[in-house]
DNA sequence: CACGTGATGGAATGTTTTTTCCATTTCTTT
DNA sequence: AAAGAAATGGAAAAAACATTCCATCACGTG
């Protein structure tokens, strides 16, 4: 978890040699420990007028620690962020490798537990990148609303249907847009203002859900979109926008983080809502 | 608390003229979108490269929106991360004040950290007790019967969908116990010796669950119970048990242990049939 | 107090990166 | 199918930037 960087390493090396620096130099070297954070995106001379010194100086403390010059020493601290910042490529690859790795004979549990890991991994991406007011603004939009109105299709419909079943356990009145019968249409027809939706797809993107968005927008509901980006057909449409990034392991999707976001969704809006335990999970003779 | 950096405020901007973009800024926007936390640390080249575009085409594509060129609107990611990386230090201490002044005026945000948390937790222990032979022998059972049930209901029946859904992919009959209609009956009625179903259930035990367990042992199919205990009536009577012990934050129980599980399951499975891409998702006209 | 060592900052240099320009291609419209 | 508009990519020009050089300055030492 606690991964070393070069970044730290170095700092560490900063610290330790710090009394045998000419006094610039140890400017600079309290400058880079009070804006590690900064220092990647900073021009060394943006960073020699913080310390207030000259910008060879800056070039000359790179040195001192064994770069080339400034741009080397960056470098260091540029990589420690996107190695950070960027789980989210491990993550696809993760997920993506589970299956792809056929030497032959893999186990069932090994699979499984790999997968596991791929999903762990989701979250962790799901929780650095949920998006703090967006969220809010979910959650608030689904307070306000008398009416709900839930759509996903295929390898989405799960999702939707528990976002149905778990909205049950409040006031709203639920209405799940399954297209049974081929009823899609008809399920639509009594949306109207101040009403929310519910969609969720990605990318191929379901047509039914894309028709249930615009349905809803001529009608003047307001489009909650779960989905995985702000430019693709659903999300660029919709009021309020959750991105979640699922990995794909050939054209196969995880959907925990999905699910977790919907659960998270779920209970905020109780919370909102003062809903006690009680009223969200009565438990009684229909209860699973 | 709701910050709206400029950097949001582009990103919306580009959102709403997405579809008015030509192919290649259509692409940089997705781009931008996908890695916004690094951009302030690429070189335009780079980004053009992510983009499979010419590096002119991102300036470009800065221009149309109203900067005199990439190096503009870099800073405006590059601004917006500075802002937000200075108060990050006290980020911890904040949770803590937050927790510690009464749990009533929590964020939502803050409600949606937590329930991920103790996902991942969940899946920490989903991983740590799945049992090696057990796994092994659902996915034999599955991979060996012709025709597969699979039941679940309100809290569970979203998980009994998605696997109705997913297995749909192999060559195996699957079916859905759904109940509609009332028809629990008729839709189990044909089940036979050789048939496997897979049955969904938490305490406090739907009984259409155990009902449908019940009539599938009667026929001899086998059962893949995937619940809480071995000692539950589920787990009790069913030929394999898979367990799966959720999490719960704010008193509410999580589902996407149960959702990883069967994903994990399903993957194993797809591996062992050696299905390839194309049989898992045809990508055609219905996908999402 | 003079000398030497090392630090410092201004300016020049060299390198990298961005931006502009323009020829070519692609798409649209009639 | 032709004409026009827009998009694209190569390459040159421009700008930004980091680095080096060197003259000057400060400080400690004999």
């Amino acid at each position: 978890m606690a991964k070393r960087s070069d970044a730290d390493v170095l700092m560490q090396r900063i610290a330790d040699e710090f009394e045998a620096l000419p006094r610039q130099l140890q400017g600079v070297a309290r400058y880079l420990e009070e804006h590690r954070t900064s220092i990647m995106v900073q021009r060394v001379t943006e960073i020699a007028e913080g310390c207030g010194v000259h910008a060879s100086a800056v070039v000359r403390f790179a040195q001192r620690f064994g770069y080339s010059g400034f741009t080397e020493m960056q470098a260091v601290f540029r990589d420690a962020y996107t190695e950070q910042a960027a789980p989210a490529r491990s993550y696809q690859q993760r997920i993506r490798s589970v299956i792809k790795g056929r030497p032959d004979k893999l186990p069932a549990v090994e699979i499984a537990s790999r997968f596991i890991e791929a999903s762990k991994a989701g979250l962790d991406e799901l929780a650095a990148e949920l998006d703090e007011s967006r969220f809010q603004a979910a959650v608030d939009m689904l307070a306000n609303a008398e009416n709900i109105y839930v759509v996903g299709v295929r390898r989405s419909f799960a999702i939707a249907s528990y976002i149905a079943y778990a909205l049950q356990h409040t006031t709203k009145r639920v209405h799940l847009v399954s297209g049974l019968g081929g009823m899609y249409r008809e399920q639509l027809r009594s949306i109207g203002k101040g009403d929310a939706m519910i969609a969720i797809s990605f990318p191929p993107y379901g047509k039914e859900t894309l028709y249930a968005m615009r349905v809803a927008q001529q009608h003047k509901a307001h489009v909650l979109a779960i989905t995985e980006s702000d430019l693709g057909p659903l999300g660029r449409h919709a009021s309020v926008v959750l991105k979640v990034k699922e990995g794909s392991a050939f054209a196969f999707r995880g959907l925990t983080s999905t699910m977790c976001l919907c659960q998270a969704l779920f209970v905020a809006l109780a919370y909102k809502l003062e809903l006690t335990v009680e009223e969200t999970l009565p438990r009684g003779e229909y209860d699973d």
